[in-house]
DNA sequence: TTCTTCGTTGATTGACGAGTCAATAAAAGA
DNA sequence: TCTTTTATTGACTCGTCAATCAACGAAGAA
């Protein structure tokens, strides 16, 4: 059986499987056998691959940054206008790719690790800076100096809006989110220019 | 040692102590000994008063609410014009007695329940309307049919700011947080004076 | 006083789960 | 072919923890 190589095929299905499982028994509770089990592979190979649960977790969480990340940068690519650029940031957050039950649910999942395990806090900051700085940038250009308080405040509006359709799913595309979030926007740029 | 009527006066230590415990070791995964120990009694006692686990989680999280709650009114009361209102539902969110590290941790505690709890879920749910039907209310005199975009807009923002506190401290009296929400808010109030 | 009720303890049980380990099997290399 | 390396399993160990339970002490009732 044992081909060569299959360590990076069983690393990601454990890690898609992490985040299935987090979504699927909608607990935070999985246990390495569920997430074994549900990649096809035993528990011990869990281990073997990754150093315990926690390495799991981790590594789900920065596949989840990873994906983020690059929809964000897709987003950006594609953008022609400041505003587009912005958009680009907020609809990445609440793109069909990330914004669902499953992911959502992960999310929470690394904020609780977040806690007690400082690898998993550095790495859920590193992605806050990366927003806000993102943000930042986009609306730097609308907004002047007006753009680093904006940026906290979409930013929050987001994180807000995760939690609340954590709990209670009601939203399946991210679409009202986004609007929402883009509405919010638009009163930055109105108070600026009714200066 | 008994001395009747001590039902109440235990209740009330270990629901001080599970949300001290919480806050105290960062973690979410308390044990009922740990809990227990902190008020004082034998783990055999939390057990007596309450079901389980679960229902002390429960109880303290109507006390938060509880507290919250409380808050909220009296902020209400001592307001005199409609912004006034707007600021007291705003900064009852972020006071000193409910935007503490403790009180954080449960709430996120509480996030996390509420995925596989189902009173859980709903005490929350309850407790994101009434804070949104209040924003909604206050809102109504000064931003008319805009008030129920933007109280949706506040109550994100003030979720999400309480998900960023949480994860590391650096606003210990809410100053800050609170400031930012009414700065969010006065964009929506002159948005709407630029109609 | 005797009985009942409330308050309280801590040892115990039973379940569960993370992590280890010895064993097995298949490919690749010598 | 023989050996080494990689892949894989599942039983086992060890610890933890929620929940139970038998027993005890103290206050009030009869």
């Amino acid at each position: 059986m044992p081909k060569l190589g299959m360590e990076p095929i069983r690393r990601a299905a454990l890690v898609k499987a992490t985040i299935a499982e987090i979504g699927a028994r909608g607990s935070l509770d999985v246990t390495v056998a569920q997430i074994a089990k549900a990649a096809g592979v035993s528990s011990g190979l869990a281990h073997h691959y990754f150093g315990g649960k926690e390495d799991i977790f981790l590594a789900a969480m920065r596949h989840t940054l990873t994906v983020y990340g690059a929809g964000v940068r897709a987003g950006l690519a594609a953008a022609g206008t400041p505003r587009d650029r912005v958009e680009a940031v907020v609809k990445a957050g609440f793109s069909p790719e990330n914004f669902r039950a499953e992911v959502i649910a992960a999310w929470l999942n690394f904020y609780v690790l977040a806690k007690t395990s400082l690898p998993a806090r550095r790495l859920l900051i590193v992605y806050q800076s990366r927003l806000r700085s993102n943000l930042r940038h986009a609306l730097r250009p609308l907004l002047g100096p007006r753009a680093a308080a904006a940026a906290e405040r979409v930013a929050a509006q987001i994180d807000g809006l995760y939690l609340r359709e954590g709990l209670a799913a009601r939203d399946p595309d991210g679409a009202r989110a986004a609007a929402e979030v883009l509405a919010g926007l638009d009163l930055e740029l109105q108070a600026k220019a009714a200066r």
